[in-house]
DNA sequence: GCTTCGCATTGATCTAGGATAAGAAATGCC
DNA sequence: GGCATTTCTTATCCTAGATCAATGCGAAGC
């Protein structure tokens, strides 16, 4: 059940298959059906979550009810609630687009693993890291780019989710509306633009 | 010099005096002149800044020659540059915004100083989930809020940096154009806001 | 097989904020 | 102190994208 995650340490950082024995049991796999809800905001929470298969979302309702969608997460990627780690609640909800499964990590798993395998540290940071700078790229779109560079853009990034996921939902992650998205791709369609 | 360092770490983290020194000499201080620029976008760099005193940001310019900031850093906050990590060059410039004075801090430096000092990992993995909640909350905020929402966030947020930051940079940090900025304070003093 | 529901598209109209331009007021610089 | 350069404000006009409304359409449920 691990065994795509043992995969996808293995390929950052040199874990033996004895080292990942030993800290995988702290790790549990969990099933969300289609659009279940995993987390409601002001809830508490420490937990990240791995996925191995499906699709998770976090977003938040602005006070006109607007969803605003802050991150995708498909397969081999993270999503954490992090305000948790802080004693704060939850800005954010949390739910399953797709049937998933996904790995749970506690908060402390991280600094309980680096004692048997030291090398976890560098290996959080450096995925620390490469969260924010992601991050700091999207603001800049945000800043920066008009609809149909920013929706350009997002195909760049997640090319299989252009299809998995309702159009609506890709408009909330961008910023716009649906009607202005089929407008976009309407306008790209016309300048012979293919996906 | 590194004395308020000393007292940031040791107000988050158990070290002694002791400890401190024998990690601090892998520290140097350096100071930059009002508007002396630190990287460019496309070069290298590993550092981490951390202010002593004066202002850092950093900061993109786009196709048309806009520039919009990414993130102000003023006394007590890290600005740092993570392209560099990963072998590519940086998305951004950093400049000095005021005579400044800060602390660079080698990539390697949390690692080689968590050999001496176990807890400098936590605290690490503390600090990069603090900026990531920080920047999403600033997603959240570009993809839902008004000009006028943003501006009163961003008051909250930096309430000494209204004053010592022209409005045009207040205005490119917010996604908005100077003007408009200008509008927005106006509407707000006619509704008596007083920051 | 029909109905409902969610999603996408399209058109018409509206609006927040952008672009442009021009003064006014600070600020910096010899 | 006086000139030059930024910065800020204000007014006018403009546009990207929002809003509102109607239609289409495929999949889901019964």
């Amino acid at each position: 059940m691990l065994e795509p995650f043992k995969e996808y340490l293995q390929k950052k950082v040199a874990i033996t298959d004895e080292q990942f024995d030993l800290i995988s049991h702290k790790l549990k796999v969990k099933t969300f059906s289609k659009n279940e809800m995993i987390l409601m905001k002001g809830d508490f929470s420490t937990q990240g979550f791995f996925v191995l298969s499906g699709l998770l979302r976090s977003y938040s309702i602005d006070a006109k009810g607007k969803t605003h969608i802050i991150q995708f997460a498909p397969e081999q990627w993270w999503l954490s609630e992090r305000n948790g780690h802080f004693n704060e609640p939850s800005d954010f909800f949390i739910d399953a687009i797709e049937s998933t499964q996904a790995i749970l990590m506690p908060k402390d798993f991280i600094n309980e693993a680096a004692e048997i395998v030291p090398c976890m540290n560098p290996l959080n940071s450096t995925m620390l890291n490469n969260a924010i700078r992601f991050m700091q790229k999207r603001i800049n779109m945000l800043l920066s780019a008009t609809a149909e560079e920013r929706y350009l853009d997002f195909i760049k990034l997640y090319p299989n989710l252009t299809l998995r996921v309702p159009q609506w939902m890709i408009a909330s992650y961008l910023g716009i509306t649906p009607e202005s998205l089929s407008r976009v791709r309407k306008d790209l369609a016309h300048k012979h633009f293919h996906p």
